[in-house]
DNA sequence: ATCAGATGTAATAACCATAATTACATCAAA
DNA sequence: TTTGATGTAATTATGGTTATTACATCTGAT
């Protein structure tokens, strides 16, 4: 299964806010048009950033800021945020191997180091990407438009 | 959303395949016992392997065996073969965005090459273990069972 | 004080992939 | 030809995703 799109949404919300927060109020019904996707879901996106504390949504008025620099925020963290995977574990693993079968009372001991490694190449390189980077492109392919 | 679970699956398939195939003939029934799946599944799973050409499966009489050397199949190998995301597109991204704002309509461009850059590092770690590394692991942890 | 516009959230439904299960056609060795 | 196995279709249950409706709540502006 793909990883879900709440994620690629996290990071276009980010980019309005970026391009249109000094201009318009970036609401949820905003984001929901430029994204086409449902104001609610966007909200629920919303509750979770701002839960991460990476993001701060204003009740009543509508609006939303970013509460940290953009280079101080990564990839993974709006990856941990949007809650991508269950528990945190990229991989599901088949949940009741058999302990009456030599491997299979040890396929865990086998396969959840080598599991880790995948996941943590995943998650470092999550974190080496920042909203500077998504601010910066965003930039570039804007002006490019205004040619 | 999670990897599917056909990924750890077929490992372990694997991992039986090695310590047994030399002694029994390894079935889809032994291989449901084993990792407590149902033997359709398995079944299903065997035939993607068959299907990349990773495994031979013997109709009639039964029994599984490898093609390769295990140190030239790797976890890569394994999780193209098992198709664990859509497409081979690890991330989900949402569907329409807008092109009326000018963030929807370059989001791809903005995006894309950074999405590549993750699933590339993801890719690149399966890529690095092996069924040699699963055939090591596994008699080490069976041979600690028997002191 | 109230109104307008926004957020927060519950509830429901549609959709889709996963996984289990039953059933049966097909195959190949004994 | 019998036996035990694979291949596969069809059905169901489950669970996460996403859309949608509805409404309570909040806050600045009038």
């Amino acid at each position: 299964m793909q990883i879900s799109s709440r994620f690629t949404l996290a990071i276009h919300i980010f980019a309005c806010i970026d391009t249109f927060g000094s201009e318009y109020k970036v609401t949820s019904d905003f984001l929901a048009g430029s994204t086409n996707v449902n104001p609610v879901i966007i909200r629920k996106i919303l509750g979770q950033l701002k839960g991460a504390g990476l993001i701060e949504v204003a009740r009543g008025t509508g609006g939303t800021t970013v509460t940290r620099p953009l280079d101080e925020i990564t990839f993974l963290d709006i990856y941990n945020a949007v809650e991508c995977v269950e528990n945190g574990e990229l991989f599901h693993f088949h949940e009741n191997p058999s302990t009456n079968c030599p491997v299979g009372r040890n396929i865990h001991h086998i396969l959840d180091d080598k599991l880790y490694r995948v996941q943590n190449a995943l998650e470092k390189e999550l974190a080496c990407i920042t909203l500077a980077d998504i601010k910066r492109d965003t930039e570039k392919y804007l002006s490019e438009e205004n040619r």
